[in-house]
DNA sequence: GGCATTAAATAGTGATCCCTATTAAATTAT
DNA sequence: ATAATTTAATAGGGATCACTATTTAATGCC
């Protein structure tokens, strides 16, 4: 019989999740450096040690944080980027969702890795280093899936794939850069639209 | 007759000029959180009541060495940007200018001004401020291009120069980010190269 | 040399940084 | 109730943060 499964013991002042949530918003607004240790256990509504039992460290808290962040997007932008439309239209309906998360009422503005740590102390090379390799990601996975274009005869075979997904990579991360200064959900599609058009075999050629 | 000018009273231990450079260093490297009054002192081999008798404050200070590093290209770029060369050509050299500053051996990578202070402390929101303007600024000198070029028609007439100098500006951002991130000068351009297929009447239409 | 001037260095300030040794509280099992 | 277990809170440590009141040094002019 599966009981409450309340475990014993003093009961914890909040979930993980819950923790994870806060820390994401916070790092998300501030940055990294910008967000101290005293501002997420304000936050959390918990106090030094218990935040540190929690997630072992800052940085740590962070990593786990950004995975939490992250984890929420990458599926439904997964499954737009893998749909069976054409890659170019996968491609739009991508970095509109990259647009929209960039202007979420409520929260804060721009993406939580595109533009994360680029200028930092040497003490927090590690930490950039972290959001660096989400970018690189990023940006592998749009590759990967212009290759499959390649390779199904949707793009043509000398196509320089590789840049063709650091040119959008750096799309999104100029859009975060103009959504943290105050760009409007319209204007970033505006631009993603403009961008559509080098893409290969667009407008004639 | 002018004397060597030598002032009376004790003679600076640094030049303005060179302590500046010093800070745009620092800063550009580090970021605006990321660098304490501490490094900089030390850097410039100087006390903290000689950096404060000079600069004012980290802020201030801050803000003189961005307008000294911008005041080191942005004649060039001007140049650049307004010579009688067609406007395309003009842009792709500017935009291989920024590029080549986005990685010179021995400095800093990136952009000082185009991914500086996007995430940051409630405290140094001000501090923001005026890193967004200037991107903001450098985003107008390109619509104000555009717009030239337009009336010259040199481009149609119904172009949207202002979504065309932000899309540019958003391949300037994403830039400085890929070029924080490591990207070589080559890659950047080769960027840079594809942006430009967006260009009002390339490639067909 | 002595004075006025200018700018430096000494030696700190209180606040905040990230983090922790220790103690106290809240729960279940006996 | 008492014990065992799990987690939270108290209180503060050492370092660094941006910044400054005061004193000292280095120059040109007389």
């Amino acid at each position: 019989m599966p009981k409450p499964a309340r475990k014993r013991g003093r009961p914890r002042a909040i979930e993980r999740d819950a923790g994870l949530d806060i820390a994401a918003r916070l790092f998300w607004e501030r940055g990294y450096e910008g967000t101290s240790t005293a501002d997420l256990t304000k936050a959390m509504g918990i106090n030094p040690p218990t935040l540190y039992s929690m997630f072992g460290s800052k940085q740590e808290l962070y990593r786990q944080a950004l995975e939490f962040g992250i984890a929420r997007e990458s599926g439904r932008r997964m499954e737009i980027l893998q749909s069976p439309l054409p890659v170019y239209d996968a491609l739009r309906l991508y970095l509109y969702d990259i647009a929209d998360g960039d202007t979420q009422p409520g929260k804060p503005r721009g993406c939580m890795v595109s533009t994360a740590v680029l200028q930092h102390a040497e003490e927090n090379a590690s930490v950039a280093q972290m959001t660096a390799a989400l970018r690189e990601a990023s940006m592998q996975i749009l590759k990967t899936r212009f290759d499959r274009a390649v390779e199904e005869g949707e793009l043509p075979a000398q196509t320089d794939t590789d840049t063709l997904a650091r040119f959008y990579g750096a799309i999104i991360q100029g859009m975060s850069a103009q959504a943290c200064d105050g760009a409007c959900n319209t204007r970033l599609k505006q631009l993603i639209d403009l961008a559509l058009t080098a893409w290969p075999g667009k407008r004639g050629t």
